[in-house]
DNA sequence: CTTCTCTTCGTACACTGTACGTACTTATTG
DNA sequence: CAATAAGTACGTACAGTGTACGAAGAGAAG
């Protein structure tokens, strides 16, 4: 898994790119291609194939095209991997008309980004410092910003707190696409990677030298279905942050009142 | 910045590097490294030029050895970087028994591994699912549970409480590293990032139609130096965790009593 | 037509991790 | 001591990556 950093190439373009304010060629072949169209077979390829499959020059081969072809659409990987991720959220309904109150619209948020991030694991391949700042990804922080708005904190709190619930949700689904890439990777599932470390594990890490590790350790695998548990375990720990959330947001309450 | 995956080689084989239960070599010539030697060097490489300058010809460059010879200690780059992670952590205090009660513990730990973390990126190669399993990071693991041991949480519980903060932290400095991955390799700082798309941005993102968003965008930014309040946002986050799970151990105890 | 501007894409480069096979060195064994 | 076996050491090579560069060709404008 790797993480693409972009900022090298002209802001002006990428910011077309994103937005998809292109000028009409004027001269020369007629493009055989379009944008959306690498877009549209890259998203396709990195979907189906897994991010391991995921080379510029896979997408190529996916449109029939020769690898450097792309380079007329796209200026490097990351920024196709930055229009991707803009054009993949423009699936996602936004939450700031959700019913209930502020906390059930972020809980409903978090858990649209949990899936739909699962659903496109190449997502996280983005530095989430310097985020593609394209029309959707747009719409979603105005939406963001709005289920916060109007609670008493000031702008810097209310970013602090969309980035804290961001934060949480980007860090749980890092989990599972790891989870599910090392499987892929190694073939080897979580099951059977512990049962042929255990009996040696066994012997280095024994319950008089480490009492509560290995009986927390001996809990937690009781349960079986490790992977059937993840959406508990995302759940517990966002009801957390958002009870934290609450208090910050009660506490700004009174405080005025 | 990549994230490595073990799992494929022999287990035993892992354990013994990772736990330095290493059998003297009985023949052959003698080996002119040890692993120990091998480690210090990665570590020392990978701190002092940076991620992208992380490779195992680089490593055995440094050492003055040829880049095959490595092979020789470490099967494989991922286990390298997994033995470096439980070694560095040997450096950190344990939490368990810092002054205050579970909270201030909590706290304590989180800032630790925090700047632990930030002084070696490299920490976050390795995939968080299946962490190496050393003597350093089995120590951090039981010290980490007996910080929330007997508060009244199951052992699940504490499990996930743990995995929450651990989760904040990592997302955190995951932020703070990716900010300066990109300022290292592009030459481009954030300030000048900003500049040079804001007039493109000003046309596309317009306060009629993203009227939250360019406000909450304009407040953060008028904060000069977004570096220096990075440890206040650290801070703020790791607050409304913790006010979270306090407010999840306060419910326990009440029900109990 | 000529000229200019664009798309297209073959080749090549620098880099990665590491499989494989060979040569060498030494402790143990006969 | 000589033979053997078990190691280490490492050169070469491969498959893969993103992409720089430049040449070739296509179509519109003058």
């Amino acid at each position: 898994m790797v993480t693409e950093f972009t900022g090298g190439g002209d802001p002006r373009r990428s910011l077309e790119l994103l937005w998809g304010v292109r000028d009409a060629a004027r001269r020369g072949p007629k493009p055989r291609l379009t944008t959306e169209d690498v877009v549209r077979g890259a998203i396709a390829l990195a979907d189906a194939e897994g991010l391991q499959a995921f080379s510029m020059r896979k997408v190529a081969e996916a449109l029939g095209v020769s690898p450097m072809a792309l380079y007329t659409y796209v200026p490097s990987k990351a920024e196709l991997i930055e229009v991707m991720i803009d054009r993949a959220w423009g699936e996602v309904p936004l939450a700031d008309q959700a019913p209930g109150d502020w906390r059930a619209r972020l809980e409903t948020k978090a858990r649209q980004d949990w899936e739909h991030m699962q659903r496109h694991p190449w997502m996280l391949q983005i530095a989430a410092h310097r985020p593609p700042l394209g029309p959707n990804i747009a719409r979603r922080y105005e939406s963001a910003f709005r289920i916060v708005d109007h609670l008493g904190l000031t702008d810097v709190e209310m970013e602090n707190v969309i980035a804290l619930v961001d934060n949480y949700v980007r860090g749980a689904v890092r989990v599972v696409v790891e989870a599910s890439e090392v499987e892929a990777r190694s073939g080897i599932d979580d099951r059977e990677w512990w049962m042929s470390r255990s009996p040696v594990l066994a012997e280095l890490i024994t319950p008089d030298q480490f009492p509560t590790a290995t009986r927390v350790g001996d809990s937690c695998r009781d349960f079986h279905e490790v992977e059937a548990k993840r959406p508990q375990n995302f759940e517990f720990g966002l009801q957390r942050v958002l009870d934290g959330v609450a208090a910050f947001v009660a506490a700004r309450h009174d405080a005025k009142v």
